[in-house]
DNA sequence: AGGAGTTTGTGAACGGGAGAACAAAACGAG
DNA sequence: CTCGTTTTGTTCTCCCGTTCACAAACTCCT
């Protein structure tokens, strides 16, 4: 988030910045800021603050987005369709190597210009191109599956979208994002907005 | 979370579960699993566990989703798209009364047998249908206005797929969603694994 | 009926993140 | 050179979520 806050402040023209701005502009605690800047370096200066241009590469650096990851998608539906062509993920230094889907029907589909390959291939897509993140877009059903095989082939980071729980080897990074649940939690914020008007529920 | 688990475990057949079990499918502690249940009410019955179906409506019942949510939908790119289509959406009691989007070219579209209508139709949309809820799937320099009409138009509840900070009155909810930051978390675990493997960051 | 075995609900301890506050350091004016 | 101002880096404190541990409560078997 920092960095994205920098490189909308160095496309404004800024060149240096305080940690009080950077909070703002990150919508953070200006000391939380400064605490967490300060586990990477003391990059900063006092009394003037942060160079943007130097805080930038500093951060790129230490969280690895000056890498090119390879990334390999298993589940072509909706999503896996839009994860393809998400232009989020090109330019934060990640590059689609594969588009995976076990439907054989989908095989034929060309999607952000890659074909549709076989879930077969993952192993030797993931060898051949030295993957070592894989994306779940699969339905629930198959998650688990998908990720055994994942792991088997190599892979040690793995991004879920699907609505369960992964058991993975230690060592294994699972991240999961569900989008319904977010949506559930405003619904939920939504209804004792609507219960209880201005009061706290008390029932 | 719970709730999902609960669903999986009524298909599966099963009348009655312990926290025990409840908090394995789930992926969390038994502990916190009872402590959480137990801000809903007392549920459950020691030395037997929890009746599923009874817990699964309680909960369903708590947290809004016996509702029909209305939803909205800006920004119809890849993402947007996507997310018209979410099947998880309305299973999980959410309907997209409307899909909209700024670029006059994409309004003859028909996606997810929802025409594509204009921005300028919000108002209208969101006053006729009662939509509470609004999701943005713009591009990061859109997103603020679309927030600020969205809550002018009297809507309380955003989830923002934008990487950008919004900025929302007093009482209007906010949740974001940044995929490309997940990955970056991945990647910078990666990162350290390659870094340093085996061994702790000493630097 | 009574005891053994389970399982919930909750009080207490632990750990860690977040904010307030302050010392250290850099810069500029006189 | 010195003093005042600004801003960082860090310590201290507070608070909240998580986990442990145990009493209460329920079932089953004898």
């Amino acid at each position: 988030m920092y960095l994205r806050a920098l490189i909308g402040l160095a496309e404004d023209g800024t060149t240096t910045c305080s940690s009080e701005e950077l909070a703002a502009t990150a919508g953070v605690n200006s000391a939380k800021l400064r605490k967490d800047l300060s586990y990477l370096g003391s990059y900063g200066t006092r009394g003037v603050g942060y160079d943007v241009e130097y805080l930038r590469y500093q951060i790129a650096r230490e969280i690895g987005v000056t890498h090119d990851w390879p990334v390999v998608i298993v589940g072509i539906g909706n999503l896996g369709h839009a994860l393809a062509n998400y232009s989020g993920f090109r330019s934060r230094g990640f590059r689609v190597v594969a588009l995976l889907d076990a439907d054989p029907t989908r095989h034929d589909e060309v999607v952000a210009g890659l074909d549709v390959r076989s879930f077969e291939d993952l192993e030797s897509i993931v060898s051949d191109n030295d993957v070592s993140i894989g994306v779940i877009a699969t339905p629930a059903v198959a998650a688990q599956a998908v990720a055994d095989r994942m792991v088997a082939a190599g892979i040690t980071s793995i991004l879920n979208f699907a609505p369960s729980v992964l058991a993975v080897p230690e060592g294994v990074g699972v991240r999961k994002v569900d989008l319904s649940i977010e949506l559930q939690i405003l619904a939920y914020h939504e209804q004792r907005k609507a219960v209880a008007p201005g009061s706290e529920d008390a029932s």
